[in-house]
DNA sequence: CCTCTTTGTAAAATATACTTGACATAAAGT
DNA sequence: ACTTTATGTCAAGTATATTTTACAAAGAGG
């Protein structure tokens, strides 16, 4: 299922797809599958997004 | 660096890694590596391990 | 002692996260 | 019209998470 807390962050923060991925160190086909649910990212790099996003992993990542 | 508060939240539970790793469905040698800090599991494992363990992501494996 | 459980560790193999390069579309600006 | 930016998607390759098998050491209990 799709990731729309973190798309909304995103977008909360106006940085592309694009930027996020360089401020995280990842290509810009990592975060739009991120997004878009497909996979299972690492913790490391969801650390790295909440980080740059200012949120915590429960906040963006946490199923409830 | 190790991951202490999963160590001390499984020996909470009193769940040896085996068993932890049969609970969420992994190898032992992979809630090992974890705990011991070796590497960077995906963020479904984590979640898995949390929900076995009564935790939350923040709770085990947010950086501060 | 001996056995059983737990943990730590290692090497080789497999599954999958992530990259690179590319193409398509829609929206916004000039 | 043309260009630029943002997003979605795909296929092939590379890096790494995870498995399997195996061995060693320490502690608990019989």
């Amino acid at each position: 299922m799709k990731n729309l807390r973190l798309k909304a962050a995103r977008a909360a923060r106006d940085l592309s797809q694009q930027v996020l991925a360089d401020m995280v160190g990842v290509s810009r086909q990592t975060i739009n599958a991120i997004e878009k649910g497909d996979y299972n990212p690492t913790i490391n790099l969801c650390i790295a997004i909440c980080r740059a996003l200012g949120k915590t992993l429960d906040e963006l990542f946490w199923k409830q």
